[in-house]
DNA sequence: CTCCTAATCTTGACTTATTCCAGATTAGGT
DNA sequence: ACCTAATCTGGAATAAGTCAAGATTAGGAG
């Protein structure tokens, strides 16, 4: 997945410059996909030159917008960015580590549930979030752990 | 509905000692559905005595924690609380505006959509978020705006 | 191939939402 | 009526992201 020559084809095809942030950026979220902004920033910083923080914002959000790379917003966490493209699938999110997994839609496509009442509302898309605690969190015996103290969430403080 | 008594029934229901900013902000929660934690400080200000911001804060954390008010943080906007509790409903928000309604459950009870794969995750709540726009920002004719210039987004501006 | 310009990138300050800290105040059990 | 843990106050700090102004550059026109 996503190398540096692929990350310039899906540039072009988008429309957009080729630049080596872009090419740089787009690389790294294909290699860590739910990574934050910063931890993004990092990844470029560390496998191709130097580029501002700026930078990286101003590449996401093009990215986003032209939806080579999907930007999602789990509660109590900064945004996270994947290149998982067009399915419009879903995740679940540890309330412990904050650790992001895809989960293919459940029911179809986007968007895949209708509201029942919408209130006049014109509905184009439907965000789904699982929560929970994720195979190491909870424990080998899949229990919930309540309060592990000592070991505050990351994540989502509240609830 | 909520009014300064029934916020101080509910406070001593949910274990806790009653002061005037709890009742202020449980009565303006009440009176405010899906008000951020600024716009619930200044209802407090308005119409009870002065308060902190931190006070308003804490005590939104606390009565979060003891489920006399639940936290909402839809993608691109501050966090915001309604006193509805307990059955799990869902929100539809405008792109547009950032206007929330209240949508019940399509499903059944919480967590009332089990994803299909879990990748081994203990999952215990589901969060539904439908994206769109209302009535009033999508127009009479109910056709989405693709870009209203000169109103600029004022919530979730990628996508 | 060279030039030109809109698009892009850089640095650095700023904003928003929220939390942390230390000390003063107070609700409510004894 | 007192005592103390819980709560509230004011102010500083932080995290995530945006804004602004000027420098640089990709890539189409000639």
């Amino acid at each position: 997945m996503g190398n540096a020559d692929d990350a310039e084809a899906r540039l072009r095809a988008g429309g957009l410059r080729v630049t080596a942030p872009r090419k740089a950026v787009l690389a790294e979220v294909a290699a860590h996909p739910h990574a934050d902004a910063d931890t993004i920033a990092r990844a470029v910083r560390a496998h191709h030159g130097s580029v501002s923080t700026q930078a990286v914002y101003d590449v996401l959000r093009v990215l986003t917008r032209r939806e080579l790379v999907r930007r999602i917003e789990p509660a109590g966490s900064p945004a996270r960015y994947e290149s998982r493209v067009g399915d419009n699938h879903h995740h679940i999110v540890c309330r412990t580590c904050g650790a992001i997994e895809d989960v293919d839609c459940a029911v179809g496509r986007a968007p895949c549930l209708d509201p029942i009442i919408n209130h006049g509302f014109v509905v184009d898309e439907t965000d789904v979030t699982y929560w929970g605690f994720c195979p190491a969190c909870a424990g080998p015996d899949q229990t919930v752990p309540d309060n592990p103290t000592g070991t505050p969430p990351k994540r989502r403080s509240y609830e």
